[in-house]
DNA sequence: ATCGTTTATGAAACTGGTTTCATAGTCAAA
DNA sequence: TTTGACTATGAAACCAGTTTCATAAACGAT
């Protein structure tokens, strides 16, 4: 295995030196085109390609940032990156991701390492995290958002969906059509703060009678509980599901039990999943505008590494979207 | 903004040279402890973070690595990153996403980023790639393993489940159920090469009368064909879907239309995504590793990194699962 | 022919770490 | 008291590039 050639074989075998070979590399113009071909053999003969860790010691910058996840197997993350990325790609920073299963101990470790690694920038998700990171980001200085939030915390800039309100919506849009006996689904809310912002914007309302039923986020969650709740007297008309894959089980669930979605059980879903609109009934949802926060965040993130001033943070609205699956109890 | 100090400024601050600030980092035994104190006094008081490049230019290694794949948007890329994310970082190797769009001019353009920001190997889905893709691994040499199929090409190991076997796996469930007119509902074979072999797979069976329909990989498109079929005089018995997405939208569909599955058409899915053991019916299907290769591609790629060898290929196992979507026609 | 201005190039300093090698200091054994 | 072995440390070389600065050659204008 012969090493890697590097910028001094390549001036050595063009007969240059290496100050005219990095030129024909990042200045070309400034190289006679006859030295500049020589040296362009060379890189082709050598098979010569630029280390990235000795570029990036001189300009101090590596171009990456890191997007630190709870996980990617949920849509709403992977929708999520998927634009990040796409957007981060247009403005030549590359993204890695970190995911953290939702333990603040996994995240901050992981935020170190990849610190050490150089990485310029943070993207995470939610506002609450350790104190070792948060100590972390302040001794690195390093730029870092806030996502899939509105809540802004230790002075860092969020960039997401009003989980509250959002929450709000859903409920509002149940109580208009007349329920108020509402099961609402939805996932831990222990390490996870969207979805006890959403939980604890329910409770706050008082035009419902909400019982809670705490699971994770997952389709088998939303069918279960909605088989236990319907065996159970309990008098729900409708499920509120804080997750549509959630909000999907729930469907499921209901029609198992041989009950109709709408007109026996309403349901309501949260994000708009590419399931929504195809499912039967179509699921009625609040939608969370997660590509765009993907997108804003891409922006944002390089803007504040260009420029080096702190961003302001950024609420994205959410929008009930009124499919066939919740049902007016006064028609 | 006072930029960041370096190992310099903490031996000075700490009043000891370079080299025994740097021996403080990486061998501790070798500094007195009185010396290590103050070392570390420093580079508290400096805040003090040391810089990745420099590092990675004396080690020659990045440590990380990056997947090319076309979306994080279908759940069996995300679910596949996700287990490789996981794997890789307990090998302490960290994850690049970049994301393709199917597109081989972006992915040759993105694999030429990757390789000028140093990472060290590339994991990708599928084994066609356009000559420049090509060119460029077997100049710069980096270790690159070929997922989500079984296809090995220009002497790259392939690390995935066989596309064909899978889709035989699917057919042949059919057939022993006593079907023969299947309409298969794919995605595009064009930039897909797993779509390609999965559809070139049955039509090769010649025990089946089947109709291809393409479409993009969503619930969508298997929802549409399905009410596009059911609204002509063909007399399909079953619908193959190259996706579980594509199958659940056709189960959605079939539904719609004010027919039943499976006991009017059966379906079959190909993934196993979560929602297919939830659905009603839930969702017969071919079972495809998407987790134990996301594992496997991190182990196989750090073992090349460190041994320098190039490994074996390695067919990941699929499995037919049998749910309540497929009717045998003879009962 | 001479002067001033470009243009093209190279030597060397620089980035921020690690590592080698030399040396001063300490301690125990002869 | 001398020798040998070991410990702790620093100077300087090194990694692979970029950038500054000086200089030689080429060119145009007087």
């Amino acid at each position: 295995m012969n090493k890697r050639s590097n910028l001094r074989d390549v001036a050595e075998y063009a007969g240059v030196s290496v100050a005219t070979a990095s030129r024909v590399m990042n200045t070309p113009d400034l190289v006679k085109p006859e030295t500049r071909k020589k040296v362009n053999a060379a890189i082709e003969a050598l098979r010569f390609v630029p280390s990235a860790a000795a570029r990036a010691i001189n300009s101090g910058r590596s171009r990456f940032v890191a997007a630190l996840i709870p996980t990617l197997d949920y849509s709403i993350f992977s929708r999520f990156l998927n634009a990040l990325e796409k957007r981060l790609s247009e403005l030549e920073l590359s993204l890695i991701v970190a995911t953290t299963d939702g333990n603040p101990e996994i995240e901050a470790k992981k935020a170190k390492e990849l610190i050490n690694i150089g990485c310029e920038g943070f993207i995470v998700s939610g506002y609450s995290h350790n104190a070792d990171f948060f100590k972390l980001i302040e001794r690195s200085n390093l730029p870092t958002i806030l996502s899939s939030t509105s809540q802004s915390v230790h002075g860092l800039p969020s960039i997401g969906y009003d989980n509250r309100a959002s929450a709000n919506l859903a409920v509002e849009h149940l109580v208009a059509l007349g329920h108020k006996d509402i099961a609402v689904i939805h996932g831990s809310t222990s390490g996870n703060d969207r979805q006890r912002e959403r939980v604890e914007a329910i409770k706050r309302n008082n035009l419902v009678n909400a019982r809670f039923f705490e699971g994770e986020l997952s389709v088998g969650h939303g069918r279960e509980t909605v088989q236990r709740v319907l065996g159970e007297n309990y008098a729900a008309t409708a499920f509120l599901c804080t997750s549509d894959i959630i909000a999907m089980g729930a469907i499921f669930g209901v029609q198992a039990a041989g009950k109709h979605v709408p007109s026996d059980y309403s349901i309501v879903g949260m994000e708009d999943i590419s399931f929504a609109q195809h499912s039967n009934p179509a699921l009625s949802t609040v939608r969370l505008s997660v590509a765009k926060m993907g997108e804003e965040c891409a922006n944002v993130i390089s803007d504040w590494l260009e420029t080096g001033t702190r961003p302001k943070s950024i609420t994205l609205n959410s929008e009930l979207i009124i499919r066939d699956s919740t049902f007016d109890r006064a028609r």
